[in-house]
RNA sequence: GCGGGCGUGGCGGAAUUUGGUAGACGCGCGUGGUUUAGGACCACGUGGCUAAGGCCGUGGGGGUUCGAGUCCCUUCGCCCGCACCA
């Protein structure tokens, strides 16, 4: 009689056990090499969801897989822990933001230890530290002596119910990407980091990130935007300056009918002040909002200044200078030239402004004189016509043309623009890492002293008020100037927590050091092998560490190009929908069937279900994965994750699919406990292969081409692959006939599956283990090897098709010939009914594959 | 608009790296068994059509090839990222 396996009492039995041993530390004090798996660590939102479950799933089959592989494994464990939502709950709910999160983490760290994560939990540390953001402000004054820090006034996006200004990346269609509320344009002195100095080292390294997704590569390069072109100075009437504008198409100057500013640019600005007319056209620009669909709703507006500026390559001509709604601020230089017949928005601006179209460009096989624009501008290749000295050029060559003759004429040159902003870090909350700056009238702004670091976050704060704490806590806030002694006031801005966490992978490597980073804890681990995550932050979170990295390695901490060597994305967690009538949700366990109707539990209301979305609590379709492991145990739960859907791609959740999951634990422990024949005694080698059934060498060959195939699948990611490869070679098993030495075989088999399942279900795996006999650690125990003989069949199948179709099979012996190969196949009586006697012109064979006859 | 990805049984997906027996593994479903009972367990079956021999099948159409889910062209559908970036 077979027992059942019970996984809550198995589970936490080796949970303590492996705690107790240490067998997860991360040594770096024998030989072995090292290999950093680290998967992106939680925002401590209060319980553990299923993405995370997924997440730290696979990184843990990484880190068991890699540790069997004989690496020292460092696979840590932390807590992104600054950030908005512990504000707010103190504001609804009046519990500090401190108490909030370390609650928080406390849960969590619970819920995570009770997935059995091989994780080093010597070296958890949360961002809300001073022992860890003491030194992101050595870091912050680092930068900022490496001219990588720089307050500067800028328009930023101000998030009018966060009541905080956000990165451009924070912004998602015009909104901020927390609170969804439109985002309004103002003018304010903050922080920057100087990501841009970067741009292209940024671009460029990306070429070097082979195990990265291409699909992430190619987001940042988008974001970062690179353009080649030209600058170019247009002189301005009356004035003695000139308008320089960024252009990718100098080919096309002769074409300009115009020149537009942003509603923003310092110009724009200077020319209102004794323009009201301008100063009112560029008020409702800004009022439209800044969201680029709404500039579309609201079609391409202009003002016209009444100001006229001097064509660079033709002084009697002057062109018109407006101010446009379209002309952004925060690319190239915030003025444009218009080209109209080669510029969709600048010919839809001149049609509408009744501004001259100048064809300068004539597509190939067209007559010059012939050349029209309608209602398309043309953008592609041609010959430069109506452009003086760049007549006859190609586009290229007139690009490189105009760029010299530009420089010639001092009127501009070549010019690079990008799409990517220095990232405003400035952030008016209280639950962030401190700026250790101080504003003294006298001295400026002035950098908070190394040893006065920390510079703490006071915990007598309230926060009944909209608007920062720390600006209203007075003893905070007034200190001495570090310079002068004078009264000086502290910066009352914190980082954006991205700072926090585009760090915090290296910081692992030395948790404890009351420097930042030492370099003789930090060099033996760095760069991560191995990073997974979400594909949300293919460019935030990732771009933003790929900049620390290199800003990090200008400051003499590291000496890496690149924080990630692999990255891999995985997909999310996705659950049906439910709502009733009046459109409201409902959680997965508030309905039931009756009748065959999805109805509601409590009072029967009928449900429609919608389709499968990524878990959210708005949508309501979450399934709370403490429930899970409670009831099937974590086994099942990481089994189940990795079961069926390609890691990369999204997950549906189904209970039918858990319980699938579960059958397979509770059917491979019964496979151990009470085998369909008897086991041989531990550690007895197998007779000799060749004295076995041809059943038992086939089973044999089964099991060493399960760990090879297994072995490859781990390594590609391929974990669904990789569990049903184990599930053959256990159905295989079962399936096993007695006969002399299947004892053996048996052995070999349970105990490969064993060890091939250890990181995909690690308690039930060293539970079966010690079942087997042994008394060392599974955890611990070497990654199997096969046996290359037996990974070739001896007998091998092969198809044969008559003109492409498959019409027999035949058994061959391993390494036939072509000849024998054909004959056998001609000689099948399939065959020979599917070619009716027709003449055969001619058999193509691949050994070991296929016999195609072709008549 | 620009860029990228994906279309295979009732469902999730294998096979695409290297063109060579399509549908591994699982879910669901069906039949039978077992059990006091079960949403448990066991065995067998399960792409479609066909009485059979067989025919048809990887979104549609075309091509290359002895051979195409896999390569090429074209078309349709869905998804994702960016979006007046000059």
């Amino acid at each position: 009689m077979s027992e059942r396996y019970d996984a809550q009492a198995v589970e936490a039995k080796w949970q303590a056990a492996w705690e107790d041993a240490g067998l997860f530390r991360a040594e770096r004090s024998d030989g072995r090499p090292s290999y950093y798996v680290l998967e992106m660590f939680p925002y401590p939102s209060g319980r553990i969801h299923m993405g995370h479950v997924r997440n730290y799933t696979m990184g843990d089959v990484v880190a068991r897989y890699k540790r069997a592989r004989g690496f020292d494994v460092l696979h840590p464990m932390g807590w992104d822990a600054f950030g908005l939502p512990a504000e707010n709950a103190a504001f609804e709910r009046g519990v500090h933001p401190a108490e909030w999160t370390y609650a928080n983490i406390a849960t969590m760290r619970g819920q995570l230890q009770s997935m059995g994560l091989s994780i080093d939990w010597e070296r958890e540390f949360a961002t809300c530290h001073p022992g860890y953001y003491e030194h992101q402000q050595a870091l912050f004054l680092d930068f900022f002596e490496a001219g990588l820090v720089e307050r500067k006034e800028a328009w930023v996006n101000w998030d009018p119910v966060d009541g905080t200004v956000l990165a451009n990346e924070q912004v998602v269609d015009g909104r901020g990407w927390r609170s969804g509320a439109l985002i309004e344009k103002r003018r304010l002195a903050q922080w920057f980091f100087r990501i841009t100095r970067f741009a292209d080292e940024l671009l460029e390294a990306l070429e070097a990130l082979p195990r990265w997704p291409d699909k992430v590569r190619l987001m940042q390069r988008n974001w970062i935007g690179r353009s080649e072109g030209a600058h170019a100075l247009f002189p301005i009437e009356g004035r003695g300056e000139a308008l320089e504008v960024f252009t990718t198409r100098p080919d096309t100057l002769f074409g300009a009918s115009f020149c537009a500013l942003s509603p923003n640019h310092p110009l724009a600005t200077s020319l209102a002040e004794s323009d009201s007319a301008l100063a009112a056209f560029i008020a409702e620009c800004n009022l439209a909002g800044v969201g680029e669909r709404d500039i579309e709703a609201a079609g391409k507006r202009g003002y016209d200044t009444g100001v006229r500026v001097r064509h660079p390559f033709d002084a009697d001509r002057t062109l018109p200078l407006y101010v446009a709604n379209f002309v952004l601020m925060d690319y190239g230089t915030g003025a444009i030239f218009g080209c109209p017949a080669h510029d969709q928005r600048d010919l839809e601006f001149a049609r509408s402004q009744g501004l001259p179209v100048i064809p300068v460009v004539c597509p190939p096989g067209e007559d010059a004189g012939a050349v029209e624009i309608g209602a398309e501008a043309y953008v592609g290749d041609g010959t430069a016509i109506n452009s003086g000295f760049l007549d006859g050029l190609s586009v290229a060559e007139a690009k490189a043309r105009a760029i010299a003759a530009l420089a010639e004429r001092d009127a501009g040159g070549a010019a690079v623009s990008y799409r990517l902003r220095d990232w405003l870090i400035s952030r008016q909350r209280y639950w962030g890492c401190p700026i250790p700056m101080v504003h003294c009238s006298s001295c400026g702004v002035v950098p908070v002293p190394r040893e006065a670091l920390p510079v703490r976050l006071p915990e007598d704060v309230t926060f009944d008020a909209p608007g920062n704490p720390l600006d209203r806590h007075a003893g905070w806030k007034h200190t001495a100037c570090p310079r002068c002694g004078g009264p000086g006031e502290r910066d009352t801005d914190t980082m954006d927590t991205f700072v926090d966490s585009s760090w915090y992978f290296a910081r692992f490597c030395a948790a404890r050091a009351d420097v930042p980073l030492p370099e003789s804890d930090v060099a033996p681990w760095l760069p991560v092998d191995q990073y997974i995550g979400g594909i949300e932050h293919a460019v935030l979170h990732l771009l933003y560490s790929r900049f620390f990295t290199k800003a990090l390695k200008r400051c003499g901490y590291l000496d890496i190009e690149e924080p990630f060597a692999g990255l891999f994305t995985q997909g999310m967690v996705c659950h049906e929908t439910y709502r009733d009538a009046d459109g409201r949700w409902y959680y997965p366990d508030e309905i039931e069937t009756r009748a065959g109707n999805l109805v509601t539990r409590e009072d029967g209301r009928p449900i429609a279900i919608g389709r499968s979305e990524a878990m959210s609590k708005s949508k309501r379709n979450t399934v709370d994965p403490e429930a899970i492991i409670e009831a099937y145990g974590a086994d099942t739960a990481r089994l189940f994750m990795l079961s069926d859907s390609p890691p990369e791609r999204d997950l549906e959740w189904t209970d039918t699919g858990v319980k699938g999951a579960w059958r397979y634990v509770a059917a491979l422990w019964r496979l151990v406990t009470s085998p369909p024949v008897p086991l041989a005694p531990c550690g007895a080698a197998v007779p000799g292969h060749d004295s076995l059934a041809t059943s038992l060498r086939g089973l044999r060959r089964t099991i060493h081409k399960t760990i090879a195939g297994v072995t490859e699948d781990l390594e590609r990611f391929h974990f669904n692959r990789a569990v049903a490869r184990v599930r053959e070679l256990t159905n295989a098993l079962s399936a096993i006939e007695a006969s002399l030495g299947a004892g053996h075989v048996m052995r070999e088999g349970l105990e490969t599956a064993t060890r091939l399942l250890g990181p995909v279900v690690p308690h039930l795996a060293e539970e079966a283990w010690r079942r087997l006999g042994h008394d060392s650690w599974l955890a611990r125990e070497p990654w199997p090897e096969p046996d290359p003989a037996l990974l070739v069949d001896d007998i091998v199948i092969v198809a044969v098709q008559v003109d492409g179709k498959k019409r027999a099979t035949i058994s061959l012996p391993a390494g036939h010939g072509k000849a024998e190969a054909e004959s056998a196949a001609m000689a099948d009586g399939g065959v020979r009914r599917a070619l009716a006697g027709r003449d055969v012109r001619k058999v193509i064979v691949v050994p070991g594959r296929i016999v195609n006859v072709v008549t």
